[in-house]
DNA sequence: CGAGGGTTTGAAGTGCATCAAATAGTGTGG
DNA sequence: CCACACTATTTGATGCACTTCAAACCCTCG
């Protein structure tokens, strides 16, 4: 069934067949709209989520109302599994922003899995360190670069590991989201959207962006980062395949 | 010889006796002044480190001088350990800024350990769970919570987990390294101290901080947090033993 | 006592948030 | 295919929080 996109999961990699079969055994897909909450934060977890298509929305709120967000996932991101390692209840809230289709699966399988099998164990391992250097460049950009900046930065994730040629991009979800995503209001990103258009001469015509001198862009988004410039490390959304 | 402090460790809970041979058969003990680097960003990893006591920032610099803090830990604490799961360079700098005492240890012996030790792996997943929840709790902080309120949340951390009475604490490094920690420069720093000290009847002296009414300062600082109040999840500076 | 770093204070500037309103876009039913 | 309703986005005006630069103050320690 969907043993292909599972095996394909770097976090799974090299995790023997038969712990496909009973992960499997407890697979379900479906799909859901978007505005669709999933899980919320602090509620006892017994499953876990691969996303195979669309976008998922993790985030925490306050008393009052406020939210932070977290992240925000494309397909093939996993989330909910560390529930294990937090007494059991969701770290955080999440929702679907952009029409998905979402496995669950059972955490309890994923959890004995893991009391054995040390390849699994591994994989989590640079998994969590990975998404840890993530944390932290996230945390030095909120603290180091300006909202232009920080917009810069996130639309050069988008352009992928190509990044000597022109690009035409498309944001994969509304604004309003990319904002929150970089910790701005929407009426702020619109304004610093503007302002890294006359800085870069990128072109904006809706959700599509082109980018004719990326190097334009990088000297000015990646000024004040302590990363060489393909930082390519945007917090948890960015490719996994890549670690060695 | 240090096999009690190493053993104590939430990270080696557990662990073998031999294991602890191995690791002290390769183990340096140094003090260091104010201001020593231990461990540049980048560099090949050959060793991770205990602190036995002391405090250790542990940062990041940008190609123009700009430094951005991740964290500034306390004795009990290790580092450098992640560059096992970096391609074996170190995902950060190190510097010492309070006297300090520290164990350095061989990354060789954790990494063949981590190999087939499966209590060493199980502690460490929830060591590194642990951390990305506070850096997530970080990043919310930072974002929803003002230079007052930050202060006022530090402040809290540093009570411990007897909340109920009221408490005279001690800054454990200077303000100036405070600030940097809570993302905000000195002279923020001094007045939104200021601010903090007139909404909520705390007592400054130099480094000494009375805080008659914890309650008042809790319902100050926590008023924007998702956490409830002994939300005690401070970046990763905080005690590891509290987690079952 | 004097030097030097840490801390505070003042004045002025910048960036982002807020509130309010206009505009562009999207999907719907006729 | 058009008009309407509703949402997303932009724009304007204004305010507040934090930063910056500069100078004073204060501690500590030789």
């Amino acid at each position: 069934m969907d043993i292909p996109t599972l095996k394909a999961l770097p976090l799974f990699k090299n995790c023997p067949d038969r712990f496909f079969q009973d992960l499997c055994a407890t697979a379900h897909i479906q799909n859901h709209e978007k505005g669709k909450i999933l899980i919320i934060h602090e509620d006892p977890a017994t499953r876990f989520f691969v996303i195979q298509h669309g976008w998922v929305k993790l985030f925490r709120e306050t008393p009052n109302g406020a939210e932070s967000v977290i992240d925000i996932l494309p397909s093939g991101h996993v989330f909910g599994e560390t529930a294990l390692f937090e007494n059991g209840v969701y770290p955080y809230s999440a929702e679907i922003v952009e029409t998905a289709e979402i496995i669950s699966l059972s955490l309890s399988v994923l959890k004995l899995e893991l009391e054995h099998n040390s390849i699994l164990t591994t994989n989590m391992l640079k998994y969590m360190a990975r998404q840890q250097r993530k944390q932290d460049q996230e945390i030095e950009h909120r603290t180091l670069q300006n909202a232009s900046q920080r917009i810069g930065c996130f639309l050069l994730q988008l352009t992928g590991s190509e990044y000597k040629t022109a690009k035409k991009i498309r944001l994969p979800y509304d604004k309003t989201l990319v904002a929150s995503r970089l910790g701005m209001k929407p009426e702020t990103f619109s304004r610093a959207l503007g302002k890294l258009k006359k800085s870069t001469g990128i072109r904006i015509k809706g959700k599509t962006i082109e980018i004719d001198d990326v190097q334009q862009l990088t000297s000015y988004a990646c000024q004040m980062c302590s990363s060489q410039f393909p930082c390519r490390s945007f917090s948890r959304s960015t490719s996994l395949d890549t670690h060695r």
